[in-house]
DNA sequence: AATGAATGAGCCTTCATTCAT
DNA sequence: AATGAATGAAGGCTCATTCAT
């Protein structure tokens, strides 16, 4: 995974039926080759011979293997992004803030291992703002803290980042321990979350 | 980093004096490829060349790369875990959370990029169980926790794992935003942890 | 461009007004790409997609890359002879040759890098047949040599080959320096015409 | 042969005097692919195999294909070079002239499809000023032309660039013909470019 | 006739590792 | 002990060509 220089963005969309259900059946190979082997298996010779397509049809739709990779981590974030956006019409800032953890909390233990790479792999240099975007999950969040019922912040900025880290990686960790209880680790977090924000939490009935 | 095949214990100990020094440039020099240049830039005849030794030399010392890796993994996680160690001392609970994570966050901080990739690559398989008892912070944070001027947990076990959890990633984001405020930091991140555990956190001064 | 076993004929020519023009369009497109990108970047699918026209398109006309080029070569090649061929009016050899050597320069200083790949080309094995009659060059050197005004040579055979190949390097050469000023390369070339052949060559006045 | 974008200077020099047999090795099997099978079959493994090392070895002293062919044709011109700068040594121009055309030609008989092949992709963007001052051969012609028993050029930087491609092309053309008769080309080529100079060549006797 | 999705042989290059010196 | 030349499996990517629609 060095060479880096060709684009991120897909060659192009696929438009015939034909073309849109091998580009699906190639970001599902690869989704199955990072979460049953790991980044280190993961190449394009073998997520095409996964796909079912050949090597050539892989470089048809991506510019390379960077660019495979990326459009998976879209596919994700932006599935994950529709559910939290809910949170919109949420009566208030800790129902919302409830749901967008849920969301999180649901997309990971869907399918733990392919996450938590997925988050991995974001902090590679260059892939980190073609991804950051497609879920909006900062920009809610930073809406999310602006509600009435939750305490203001001092630095709102860090917070939803701090936040936004926090969720990540309880929920990253979780799934590695091979937790499977959306609720229990729902609550965990939402504890966690309150706590910080200097909001009393109710963790008594934790 | 595929043939993860041969151990990844060091092959030999240094002894003499001028094998010690090596051994040091050595794994000096993994460290610097890997903060400058990243873990795809990190090979073992770049290392052997920036340490100023040959590869044939690096393998007197070391079986393979990924055992290299481990070396400098727990070189780093020695230095952090003596200083949480002295948590011990600390009069209540409070104070030696607080001192575990100032050791967390100085560490990060004072070479951030390259924590924050040992926090990333010690996910890999067979690394972690290699360099996770090195420092004993797990053991550490759950002797702390059990002191009676905290909040009890209920599962002991997973909360002494999510702290461990929330200090690595809050602590990763804030390096990587390049964060420098060791207090500043800190704080925060003492603040999610007592919200965590259920604590009254003080938030109101920070 | 390896697999040179199909034909190097065009597959069909093009009879309906619009397939004469989507011929055409492929041969100048080809021509395009070559000048402005050369050889290595000169491809079946880029000639298409530049020409404006599917792949399959392109395959229905030709049979493969090397008909392609051969077929834009000799579009080149025929452009050049007819100009050439007016030479036979010419009232002496003198005059003959000024005006071939003259029909060459024009046409290189028209369009020098393409005129320069396609002389380099052309030694391709098994291209070189398929090309060198369409102009008569050498046909028309041979005749122009054994006029009257010029010395007669003792090999005619290799003179005109001679001939031939100077002109084509001297102008392919000033081509690629950049030269534009034809009456002053073509007086040069004659220059070195007649001083081969053994004739006075009125080097005076160049 | 189309990324060209790693350095076209060798990597390393070979030192051990098994890496300089290696070394020549490898730029003797690209000599022998090129003269037998043409550029389309120069390919770095092909020429790794034919020189009897692994494809790893040769990436070792060269940093890319394109380096390989760079460090051959410097091989090849360093030794005309040589050969033709010995014309200084001679009493006249004629005789200088007469001289360096020998070696041109001497050296084009020798591996006549080799140094074809070598001219043509010479003239490679990036190639060529890596290459053409190895044999200092236009700065040798422009000393020679400005001899005073050949006739003042009234622009001798074109002069001698003409020379040098009528040289080239001459030889190489004869080369393409199967000439085998080093004398018999000489005293051609030698009048042309006398002939060209204006000066009297004594043609006669050719 | 035209399209363009699909194919896959083949090439370039890297890098972990070995071993003769 | 140290060296560094050599190895070769592995993987990224291109592009000439085919064929179902």
């Amino acid at each position: 995974m060095k060479p880096s220089s060709p684009s991120l963005r897909p060659r192009k969309k696929p438009v015939q039926p034909r073309a849109v259900e091998t580009y699906a059946w190639m970001l599902e190979a690869a989704a199955q080759i990072l979460e049953s082997q790991g980044i280190d298996a993961f190449n394009t010779n073998l997520v095409a011979e996964r796909a079912g397509v050949s090597i050539g049809s892989l470089y048809q739709y991506f510019p390379g293997k960077e660019a495979l990779l990326v459009a998976l981590m879209q596919r994700e974030k932006a599935c994950m992004g529709a559910d939290a956006a809910t949170a919109l019409a949420a009566p208030d800032g800790r129902a919302a803030l409830a749901h967008m953890v849920g969301a999180a909390v649901r997309h990971q233990l869907d399918r733990p291992e392919l996450a938590r790479l997925i988050d991995v792999e974001e902090t590679r240099p260059g892939v980190q703002q073609e991804v950051e975007n497609v879920s909006n999950y900062l920009g809610l969040l930073r809406s999310t803290l602006a509600r009435p019922d939750l305490p203001p912040q001092p630095d709102p900025e860090a917070a939803a980042a701090d936040i936004a880290a926090l969720v990540r990686l309880l929920v990253d960790a979780a799934g590695a321990r091979g937790e499977t209880d959306a609720q229990h680790l729902e609550r965990r977090v939402l504890a966690a979350i309150l706590g910080y924000l200097g909001a009393p939490s109710g963790i008594g009935d934790r």
